[in-house]
DNA sequence: CGTTCCCTTGATAAGGTTCAACCACGGTGG
DNA sequence: CCACCGTGGTTGAACCTTATCAAGGGAACG
């Protein structure tokens, strides 16, 4: 944070002064934005669900939008035929569903990968939230940094291999739990099954098992049981060179609550 | 998985009145946010972009937030070796680039895909506009659109064959034009090369080629010197059930302008 | 002690890529 | 007018990554 502000303060111009004051006088905004959003997370009852169960009752009164406490969770849409699709996995901290603020009607639902805790707040709060402005913005900054993510992930589907695909999913979970201060060390608990796995990286089970052994073997990371370590952070980030980084991505912030 | 589809299609009677009407109280203020938003667009002068050119010059002082006014346009990244994915496809109308209200650095950069007309807004006034809560419910939902649409290209990249993820690409350029009555009968230009559209599609030039003959051999779609002519709708929807429906997007509002 | 869920491995096939060549078309310049 | 060139489209053959099918193994759990 505060590296950022020293080097953009020594541009010259005045457009980038004006930038500054304009970027600081908003990233404030998104702080305290970010505060009250959590605040009315936290003053509503904490829920858990167990592993495989679903976060949001289908069909329920109201879509809900969620803020998770611990454990893991993931989105994931089912095709006709069954086949299904996870499009986003959820951390400790992550916000989601914000969507349904303003879309009616989710065609896609959030399934506990372990067991796990959650805030929930109805689509009709969250969008009296948003009359705040400081609010709202954060809600689009969260919304934004969502969208990031399944760029990424479009990218990595589109154009990578099974092996950088992996990589990429075991490094970005690593990078978001370290920003968060969730873990130190390059080891961690990621409660996903091979065939979680494969339908969030557009793969199948078998082969997501095979690309596994290969990375082992090659020692750049130990995947067993759930439990990731890291062998060789260097030679795996090698792998998904070339993707975007979340350089400017917030968080780091209030770490004091939730 | 099968009670989910039942309760789905008959949900509780009072629950739906009162999401109907807070759906319908929301849905003014996008309505009036929108009309604000766009607005503010056509207020700045209109600038055009001959094909092949950049829509936000790299570097330049500030982001940008654009609306088309005419032609197509795409954003894309590009791999460190050199290989693109074209992430979203922009069709009149869109408005596009608005994660740089909160997002410093964009990562991705649009291109036109042809000649093209549209309005330019900087990030300040952006933010500017977004103090009025009604435009940044509007932003919030365009923002919203276009996960939405992430999505289903995630989803298709990850589990659908060539054949299919070509045909959802021209149905749903089809679909939209369509809903912004930019078009009536079910052929239209689009103004991609096959290179272009393999790299939106995760796909290479060459099975793109082959893919859209296998399509024109079938009678299901032609797809020539970028002129698009569907020939059985039916058949070639049959070909991408099972992906979200737009059902619920807004749209097909204030024709009048724009 | 069987059942279930998940992981693991082999054999085979399909869908997609790569390489390479050729064609058609619309300039552009001599 | 035609030769030349560049871009985008088209096609064949070989190859490779990944999917599919099938079967076995191990740990957790009632």
């Amino acid at each position: 944070m505060g590296e950022a502000m020293t080097d953009r303060s020594l541009a010259p111009p005045t457009d980038l002064i004006e930038r500054q004051r304009l970027a600081g006088g908003a990233s404030e905004d998104l702080l305290s934005g970010d505060r009250s959003l959590r605040a009315a997370f936290l003053e509503t009852p904490i829920r858990y669900a167990d592993r495989g169960g679903g976060l949001v009752v289908r069909g329920a009164c109201e879509p809900e939008i969620l803020m998770i406490r611990s454990g893991f969770a993931y989105r994931s849409y089912v095709l006709a035929d069954g086949r299904r699709v996870i499009l986003d996995i959820l951390a400790p901290r992550d916000i989601a569903g914000l969507d349904n603020i303003v879309a009616a009607h989710p065609s896609d639902e959030f399934t506990a990968a372990c067991r796990l805790g959650y805030h929930a707040l109805g689509a009709a709060e969250a969008r009296q939230l948003m009359t705040d402005p400081r609010v709202a913005l954060q809600a689009f900054a969260l919304l934004a940094e969502a969208r990031w993510r399944a760029n990424r992930l479009m990218i990595a589907i589109g154009r990578l291999d099974a092996q950088a695909r992996i990589s990429l999913l075991l490094l970005d979970i690593y990078d978001r739990l370290r920003r968060r201060d969730l873990i130190g060390r390059p080891t961690f608990n990621l409660p996903l099954t091979q065939e979680q796995i494969a339908d969030h990286l557009g793969l199948t089970v078998v082969h997501v098992n095979r690309t596994l052994r290969r990375l082992r073997e090659e020692r750049l990371v130990i995947c067993d049981r759930q439990v990731v370590i890291i062998l060789d952070l260097e030679r795996l980030r090698a792998l998904v060179q070339g993707l975007p980084v979340a350089a400017d991505l917030p968080e780091a912030v209030s770490q004091t609550d939730c």
